[in-house]
DNA sequence: ATCAATTGCACAAACGTTTTAGATAGATAG
DNA sequence: CTATCTATCTAAAACGTTTGTGCAATTGAT
């Protein structure tokens, strides 16, 4: 067994151990007076192949150029200071290089990363991923890049996702709650923070905080006055989870019944968790009802297609016995037969204002909260009656 | 008009300009030979407010426990130099002072940021957002954080955003090729960096370098003897853009074909841009051949679902008088009436296995390479005749 | 009592930048 | 021929960590 040797003296004789240190024995040398760790083989190899595999810095082209780094790099950055051709000597050399400054270290003195964060409910879906597909090509298009969270509907890993995101890692950040979504306290937390925050879509009107809104009341709205304004009278409501805080489309569709002087029956709104079971009970209850329903408005496209396939295997016309409308304006409503009567909510403006906004304050450190509002668009397809069209 | 005074002496008599520095005059105090440029008033406030709302750092810890900082960070690691007093210490007033370690100062010294790059063609169709939400699923749960880019279907965009991902930022990068990359002298250049790199669906041969491959050959050959053992013989196959060097599916289709020793005719098989025009002008050309054509592969969903609703609309059978497959199982063949005959990419299982591969080969720091192939399915529904099922 | 071993901490270098302040030599003016 | 300017460079601090090494104080063994 080799003796261990000191790597400032080389001798063997005197080595006494030191204590553990990070599990490894450390040693003294009582010759030189020295401490030392003796360091693995594979480390050691690491800490040579690191030269070999790094990528120049302006060390590496001060050195090559014979100046010093804080020369390098003012020429790289066109400062006058620099005489004109000590500038191009070293952006030549930069280039022969293959220099790129590292990010990490122009972060850390710039304090800024140029990254934003998302945090958004899902990717699988049209919906979402539309919005975040706007969020990214305005933010690619002012060089920022974009870190996305996916909070999965989970109010717990929605707020595991913003401390994530929140450490020192990015320049703003957006955010789209989740449904179950109540509490604000932990973005309350970072705000004034020094990072911009900017809700979008699923916002909530506590917070003093910019936002991105979309008109989802009107939506509704519209929606429930197209059902009434085509003859339905008895028009079924389903909803989401009843833990849902957002109920913006519940509002519109009580405002169009009031409006129109139709009473609320308690009986016609349902809440279901979205699940394909769920949605069905909710439909067998309302057949059963009587009078009849005449129309159902469903919360969401996903499930508005799901009730349409469900009622014309019970071999119920649509529209002629129930109109069905959806929102959202996803693809499958286009899809489905007959199509699907929804609201369009304009989801990729909706990413795309989000960013143009949160970049702004980032950019430009603007810190009035503002407030948008994406208007959306009424769809009317075939699975609705056109007996009179609203004239809005 | 307030002469400008040295801030050394505060005397404002001799102060001569020294030329001009980032566009600001530069000041020498000839009475204590001081070299200034003037603050502005707003950069003086921000300096003042940087403490005010910066992060506690490793320092402020240090300060307030009367230990250095070195102490300090180790014994937030738990070394077993640090006595366990001090320790608590320590990590109680961490706790306090709601210190959050800078990950950028980290990521500088360990050299490794704890972020994988993602580049996709796009974000906005669940095909590849379901690769992508695999991706994100398995990352979350090894402490990664995912920053995507979008290359748009453009091979410059792919170039720009490699380049832009591979500038220190990231410790691996999941790529899906667009689909006109057919120079992979981008890729190759960032190889053997020290930068793993895992190609995922859209692969390369070529290139020595880990993949996730799908077995979109087997799907189409599996797809093209469906139809072939549930009667059909003149099978018209609708191909991507004729540019696009990824042709597994094609050669699928030509292998069953020539299994069931049936003659390849050119004129079945025409290429589209995946437009909406196209694709009609297509399937218009098919229905005047004779013989007749009594099936159309698509080589995606989205195409087969719009074909569908042409023939529905033209009142031609399905699958009666021409049978419909597509490729890929987007939700919105099941939706379509008849439902589409597809194959299952299992979308989200890719992404997962490549993000698995790719963390190995960070962490485990695995330097082989690695093939791994995702078997899809069959997934027979209405939209193509079934008599006689095939025994794969 | 003596010396070795160990504990528990501090110091300082390093990561790769940016930026303020200083330094030197040449140019210009009086 | 000075006194002042100016152009062009360098040194060094800073950003917030991690980690190798130094060192005093304590413990333990003989």
């Amino acid at each position: 067994m080799p003796r261990t040797k000191c790597p400032k003296c080389l001798k063997t004789e005197r080595i006494l151990k030191s204590g553990i240190i990070r599990g490894k024995q450390r040693f003294y040398c009582n010759d030189c007076n020295y401490h030392f760790t003796l360091l693995h083989e594979s480390k050691k190899q690491k800490i040579q192949l690191r030269n070999e595999n790094d990528r120049t810095s302006l060390k590496d082209i001060a050195s090559a150029a014979g100046v010093s780094v804080s020369t390098v790099s003012r020429a790289l950055h066109d400062h006058p200071d620099i005489s004109l051709e000590t500038r191009t000597i070293i952006k030549a050399l930069a280039q022969t290089m293959d220099y790129h400054p590292n990010l990490l270290a122009q972060s850390l003195v710039n304090r800024s990363t140029h990254t934003i964060g998302v945090i958004i409910p899902n990717l699988e879906t049209t919906f979402f991923s539309s919005m975040l597909g706007g969020i990214q090509h305005i933010a690619a298009q002012s060089g920022y890049r974009v870190v996305t969270c996916q909070s999965e509907e989970n109010h717990t890993t929605e707020i595991a996702n913003l401390q994530a995101l929140m450490n020192n890692m990015i320049d703003g950040l957006l955010i789209c709650h989740t449904l179950y979504t109540n509490t604000f306290d932990h973005l309350k937390f970072h705000l004034n923070k020094g990072i911009p925050i900017v809700q979008f879509y699923r916002v909530n009107d506590e917070l003093e905080i910019s936002k991105i809104h979309s008109d989802d009341e009107n939506g509704a709205m519209q929606i429930t006055e197209h059902l009434i304004n085509s003859g339905s009278k008895r028009i079924a409501l389903l909803l989401g989870p009843k833990a849902v805080s957002i109920n913006k489309r519940y509002n519109g569709y009580l405002k169009a019944l009031k409006l129109h002087h139709i009473k609320v029956d308690e009986q016609l709104i349902k809440h279901v968790d979205f699940s394909y079971e769920a949605v069905i009970q909710a439909v067998d209850e309302w057949l059963e009802l009587s009078p009849k329903i005449d129309a159902i408005f469903s919360i969401s496209d996903k499930c508005a297609v799901q009730i349409i396939r469900y009622l014309k295997s019970k071999k119920i016309k649509i529209p002629q016995k129930i109109s069905v409308c959806g929102f959202g304006n996803e693809y499958t409503g286009e899809i489905v037969e007959p199509q699907l009567t929804t609201f369009d909510v304009k989801t990729r403006k909706i990413g795309e204002a989000a960013a143009k906004l949160l970049l702004e304050q980032i950019i430009e450190k603007k810190t009035d909260n503002e407030s948008i509002m994406i208007n959306g668009e009424l769809i009317v397809r075939e699975s609705t009656k056109h007996l009179i069209e609203s004239q809005t």
